[in-house]
RNA sequence: CGGGGCAUGGCGCAGUCUGGUAGCGCAUCUGCUUUGGGAGCAGGAGGUCGGCGGUUCAAAUCCGUCUGCCCCGACCA
């Protein structure tokens, strides 16, 4: 490809509104551009990108006998009915009317439908196991889009969905998938982690995420070198505390006024107190009462997926508002706490073990310190009600967490019958009898992967794409095209034996000064450059730089090929 | 959804307070020079100042309203 023939703008500036770096550097290089929030138009080296990113994903995805299937983005509401989806998704799911006034909606995940083909399409378990896929654009409509494609409202997955006669048939579906997802993104070169996970929305069991780590990631996963446990921080246990262990009391219950006090960093400050010695109350909806109570230690982030599978909270979990906390308590957010509380309560682990804290007084712009349980007040139901954090226990029992950020990229399921039961997918097994389906499901966000390799890879002149999902394997630079007929012709020399050799080659071929040719390059990310100059044809050499480093290697014209294709290339997987 | 901010040429910004010719850098077009890390000179094109309404002799600027976008939050207690 020629770059005269590439109308390739870039900026110098990234726009204002750009956040994070993979965002900046997309649009900086010219990869994509937005539309509107959360609407990202991909341009020919973004399109060269996310092809590459696909096709491994088909070549993984056939190797391990899955099946390419491609299913309408718009769904009739019908079929989510019969899931029971219709009601339960939420506002993500955009429901839009035909001219008859017919309810559809933009396809956020193809459950429904390939359930629906399944049903019609397989009769006999003698047709299973099957495992069909698709690479197709998807919508959710995102409370909040951000960070450019990474979350945006409309991306590019590969979903795919195995349908098995019962539960050993999907645990093997499972592994094969989990299998072909590494190698995925093994080739796909990222440093990534895989994390048991909390399966959400979707239903089912088993669940794993694959995140690829990077600071600006938006999960937080928790993982222990020494034993190998990996999951996302919503679904890691805290590792149970003896009772035992609490101090005995020392001060003296006292109720002190703390005018303009609201929240946890607010009384550390009035009392000079840390965090640890503080207790935090939050109420949330309840089941059989308006509110129930949550106490954590101040330092503690409440975890909502443990909070939710306490008896009498309401499912999902919902904070109240502060005005039915007024409702509620008879006191603003800000003054609440155990004693004198009239409300269900749960107490997590780590807050029963404080002594001499300080709380809120259920009395406006007052708190107490010196609080002891049992002593000031009876201790509540307790229960894990907190997020894990670096330093707890690993649950595998290798020493302390670490507790770092991820990008999902991945994320694998065990549905079970969730489906194929709502939706009547059944086959005739052996005996003649109908059966229902277990079905697994499996996405790469192929998008996101974009982004995550940007976040992974970059430094202060650009992206660094890894070699298997450049746009470009190699970036031809010749120096003063047009002045030199040596140049000239040894660009269309060195183009045309790389491109023969298999490579994809960019050649800036653009009447430019070098330093702009340089700067762009760069930019862009294209992991090889040779640059075609008098200087180095005198000694029948050219010159080469990798993007990942500084150093100038000057090749003889004549192996250049080899040398190129040595390095260019992905690094080959064994056979498996 | 709650809070904050922004909206002036493709991108980054000034101008708004104090109303009076719409400006700068980058990008872009033409010509000449230049050609190893974002060149120089000269000339040019491109803007309903987000929309609508109001105040005024006069509105990018003041007032109202709507829209779009971004950030933070949705774990304040």
């Amino acid at each position: 490809m020629r770059l005269s023939q590439l109308p390739l703008t870039t900026f110098r500036e990234a726009p204002a509104d750009a956040e994070v770096i993979s965002h900046q550097l997309m649009l900086r290089a010219g990869i994509v551009r937005r539309l509107a929030s959360g609407l990202y138009s991909w341009l020919p080296l973004g399109v060269r990108v996310l092809h590459r990113i696909e096709r491994i994903v088909r070549e993984e995805m056939n190797r391990a006998g899955a099946l390419e299937v491609s299913m309408p983005g718009v769904q009739p509401a019908e079929l989510w009915r019969e899931s029971g989806r219709w009601e339960d998704f939420g506002p993500e799911l955009l429901r839009l009317q035909d001219r008859h006034k017919r309810a559809f909606c933009l396809g956020p995940t193809h459950e429904e439908v390939i359930t629906d083909i399944a049903r019609t399409e397989l009769k006999s378990y003698r047709q299973l196991p099957v495992n069909y896929y698709q690479i197709q654009t998807k919508f959710r409509d995102e409370i909040r889009p951000r960070f450019g494609v990474m979350r945006a409202r409309e991306f590019v997955m590969k979903d795919a969905y195995s349908f098995d006669l019962d539960e050993e048939g999907l645990e093997e579906a499972y592994q094969v998938m989990r299998r072909a997802y590494s190698r995925i993104f093994d080739r796909l070169q990222l440093t990534y982690r895989i994390v048991q996970a909390d399966s959400g929305a979707i239903g089912g069991s088993q669940s794993e995420e694959f995140h690829v780590l990077a600071d600006s990631g938006e999960d937080a996963i928790a993982f222990s070198e020494a034993d190998g446990f990996a999951a996302n921080v919503e679904t890691v246990p805290v590792a149970p505390v003896g009772e035992s262990n609490r101090p005995a009391p020392r001060q003296d219950l006292r109720c002190v006024a703390t005018p303009g006090v609201r929240s946890i960093a607010d009384l550390c400050e009035f009392l000079d107190v840390t965090p640890q010695q503080c207790l935090k109350t939050l109420l949330v909806a309840g089941t059989e009462s308006p509110a129930v109570a949550l106490l954590l230690r101040g330092d503690h982030e409440l975890n909502a997926h443990k909070a939710q599978a306490l008896d009498g909270v309401a499912t999902p979990l919902r904070m109240l508002s502060a005005a039915q906390v007024e409702a509620a308590a008879g006191v603003a957010p800000g003054s609440l706490g155990p004693l004198g509380l009239e409300l269900p309560a749960f107490l997590d682990q780590s807050a029963a073990l404080i002594g001499d804290f300080s709380c809120g007084a259920n009395r406006a712009e007052h708190h107490y310190t010196g609080v002891n349980w049992d002593r000031d007040v009876p201790l509540p139901a307790v229960a894990d009600l907190r997020n894990v954090t670096s330093g707890d226990p690993s649950p595998g029992g290798g020493g302390p967490l670490t507790v770092a950020r991820g990008i999902e990229v991945g994320h694998i399921f065990q549905l079970g019958t969730k489906y194929s039961e709502a939706m009547g997918a059944t086959v005739l097994d052996s005996g003649g009898r109908p059966r229902t389906m277990h079905m697994g499901c499996y996405g790469i966000g192929v998008t996101r992967v974009a982004a995550a390799a940007i976040e992974q890879s970059n430094d202060a002149r650009g992206i660094i794409w890894p070699n298997a999902i450049a746009p470009f394997d190699v970036i031809v630079i010749p120096i003063a095209l047009d002045k030199s007929y040596r140049v000239r012709e040894a660009t269309e020399k060195v183009a045309g034996r790389l491109e023969a050799a298999g490579l994809e080659v960019l050649v800036d071929d653009r009447d430019q000064r070098p330093g702009s040719k340089f700067a762009d390059a760069d930019l862009i990310g294209i992991p090889h450059r040779l640059v075609i100059g008098e200087r180095g044809l005198d000694r029948g050499e050219i010159e080469y730089k990798s993007r990942r480093d500084d150093a100038i290697e000057m090749i003889a014209l004549d192996s250049l090929a080899e040398f190129l294709a040595a390095r260019a290339k992905s690094p080959a997987l064994p056979d498996s």
